[in-house]
DNA sequence: CTGTATCCCATACGATACTG
DNA sequence: CAGTATCGTATGGGATACAG
């Protein structure tokens, strides 16, 4: 058993599932590898995603040490700015690899050619 | 959009984790890495897992895949045992980043250190 | 040994309206 | 612009007993 932050996990891979799994977590943080992003051009990049919940994940990817929210207005319009800290910056090389895995399935499984 | 067996993900990282993502699945995988496993061999490795969950986890890893489930006794007591296929071995490396990146998470920021 | 059946709960996520 | 509030649903997963 691993402990992390007072939460237990069964496996090594189980802490790194509870940082960037999710429906919409690793979507969130591919996007976020070029460059910070502010809320709404995630919004735009990620259309299905509803406010409350890209909100939601938002707060737990900065919880957890990731992502990190610099706010720049006092006064609205608020600007704010999502980006990648250092910790999350490890992360890319996985992420990457995750996303051309599902590429790979995309291409090879996909309905196009399945279907 | 993606569309993978009727399926639509808003990301390629969503495939992935449509397939490895989940509480269990990647705990699995990593454990049939080194040599397939039976099904009580598999409860072992992962004593907190319960047998209901363990049972649904291999059948959907079964349906997308990624793994082969080998009958070799029609009468009890059975047989049974899983295996990547060749299809799930392409996931290995990225199973592998994820499993030495949890490692890497709970070596720096364990209760062991900071609680 | 390898699972299913049943029941239940917690959490994730969605839809929509509203606010500083 | 950047979120919250509220409500509802769907899925994942746990506990336990039982079956082929």
């Amino acid at each position: 058993m691993y402990k992390v932050k007072g939460k237990e996990y069964p496996c090594c891979t189980s802490v790194t599932m509870g940082i960037i799994g999710g429906k919409w977590k690793s979507v969130i943080l591919i996007h976020l590898i070029d460059s910070p992003l502010r809320y709404n051009e995630l919004r735009k990049l990620i259309p299905t995603v509803t406010e409350r919940t890209l909100s939601l994940q938002l707060k737990k990817l900065e919880e957890d040490g990731v992502i990190s929210r610099k706010v720049y207005t006092t006064k609205p319009p608020l600007k704010v700015e999502y980006a990648l800290t250092d910790f999350g910056k490890t992360l890319i090389p996985i992420l990457i690899s995750i996303a051309e895995w599902g590429d790979f399935v995309v291409e090879n499984y996909s309905d196009k050619k399945n279907n």
